[in-house]
DNA sequence: ATATTCACATTGGTCATACCAATTTATCCG
DNA sequence: CGGATAAATTGGTATGACCAATGTGAATAT
């Protein structure tokens, strides 16, 4: 009743697809854990009625979904699904639709100001000693725009991870990649004279925590989010009225 | 670039694996567009230098992520995936982590209080509209748990489509079925007495939007979300506190 | 001339079988 | 007992054939 979606519609599906839900469901309700051992192909077949061709597209499909390893020689064995493949297939539907990349932050702010909030009930010391950490190598990489990004994205993936939200922290993972896209290329823009202004901003939301204090947590956060935003449109003003100074209605 | 994970290492991997990678690659890369029809398998199969059956594998792989529409007779489309299956994926990803369902809620008030934030910006006449038909249906509702539930939920999503956001939007709708389990077993227990209540909190919210107050609405909304919490963890306690009343350390 | 129908070509769906390659297991020899 | 080798197990791939659904176009009836 959990995962349902097109796939399960009454539809007398194909030979492939039955085997394939049905291994898929089994996989899903627990019968089947990680690290069990799939019956051998030849054997599956059988069970299933079909033929090993046939087997094998639905096996390979799990395969494919990550639900299955399979081992030349040795057999196909159930495997906890990373949330990678979650990443990926967000990545492509959202990058489908138009202007998501400018969109997708706003996802990301509001995973980090929920986690925020959670974060001064839930962080423990190493949480913060962590998010520490990552402030100190902010400040000793602000010059380099890799390592400094870097150092930007474990400040923050911190916070969600002090969360101790399985759901925010997940989430949070699976937008990384697309994060990433707008993340470094923004760090490239900021003027080099007001890192230490972002530092600051940095800081007094780690403060925040420490003291916790969530709603100031939060609106620290947003006025970071909103800073950064900021001059993301002034540089791209400016590149824009730099080779057309007129376009602008 | 974007889509990377385990997929793509250097690793030689199998035909069937290559195929589906090729196919993919042109899918995500835009080169092959939603509505075209992909050569014949037979065709296909020689141009990968690969058997049908191999080929196949792929395919039905490619089918069942849902990059592919197969028709027999007429031949295999690509087709835009469907969110629905990020859904599915994500939903057995965080079933597997204990305790997510608890904490799922932690996803939506994120998402909600963001898109709020949003929808105090942008949200049409049209949208506000039918935020406020949602309102009217909550109250129409008010003793059906199911129809209830669902006027609850189209009031929470109207917001987020409010947003214009279509981040929020595509995560929204992949957290949509987790939430709708946890969503009419609470609103079940809910006392009868109170029910005016909780309508009241929901005219404030909205209110707090059409008068174009960010800050307001997402206090409210949290609330809301505070309040809801409270009642759930009230009857949890209850209905432990009947069958063993000792056992709180 | 147009519409309907029917036969044929195209294309995916399935099967059976054979053989190769990697792994695992059993066996044998030291 | 342990390592090496052979046999069995298991996944990987290929070929060819046939079925079923669909699409196409020609022949036919109106």
């Amino acid at each position: 009743m959990v995962a349902a979606s097109r796939l399960d519609d009454a539809h007398d599906t194909g030979g492939a697809e039955r085997v394939f839900l049905a291994l898929r469901d089994r996989v899903v309700s627990g019968e089947l854990k990680a690290g069990d051992r799939l019956p051998p192909e030849r054997e599956l077949a059988l069970k299933f009625n079909v033929s090993r061709p046939l087997l094998r597209e639905a096996l390979r499909s799990l395969a494919m979904l990550g639900f299955l390893e399979i081992i030349q020689g040795s057999g196909a064995y159930v495997r906890q699904p990373d949330i990678a493949l979650v990443s990926d297939f967000l990545t492509f539907c959202m990058a489908q639709q138009p202007d998501v990349l400018d969109d997708i932050i706003q996802s990301r702010i509001a995973i980090e100001c929920q986690a925020i909030r959670l974060a001064c009930e839930k962080a423990s010391e190493a949480d913060l000693n962590r998010i520490a950490a990552s402030l100190t190598s902010l400040l000793d990489t602000l010059d380099d725009p890799v390592l400094g990004g870097q150092a930007d994205y474990e400040f923050h993936s911190g916070i969600v991870r002090a969360s101790h939200s399985p759901a925010l922290t997940t989430l949070y993972r699976a937008l990384t990649p697309l994060l990433m896209q707008s993340h470094v290329s923004r760090r490239r823009i900021v003027p080099s004279g007001i890192r230490n202004f972002l530092v600051d901003a940095h800081k007094e939301v780690f403060l925040s925590i420490v003291d916790r204090k969530p709603d100031e947590a939060e609106k620290r956060l947003r006025e970071h989010f909103a800073i950064g935003d900021e001059y993301r449109r002034k540089s791209l003003i400016a590149e824009f009225s730099k080779t057309s100074p007129n376009k602008q209605a």
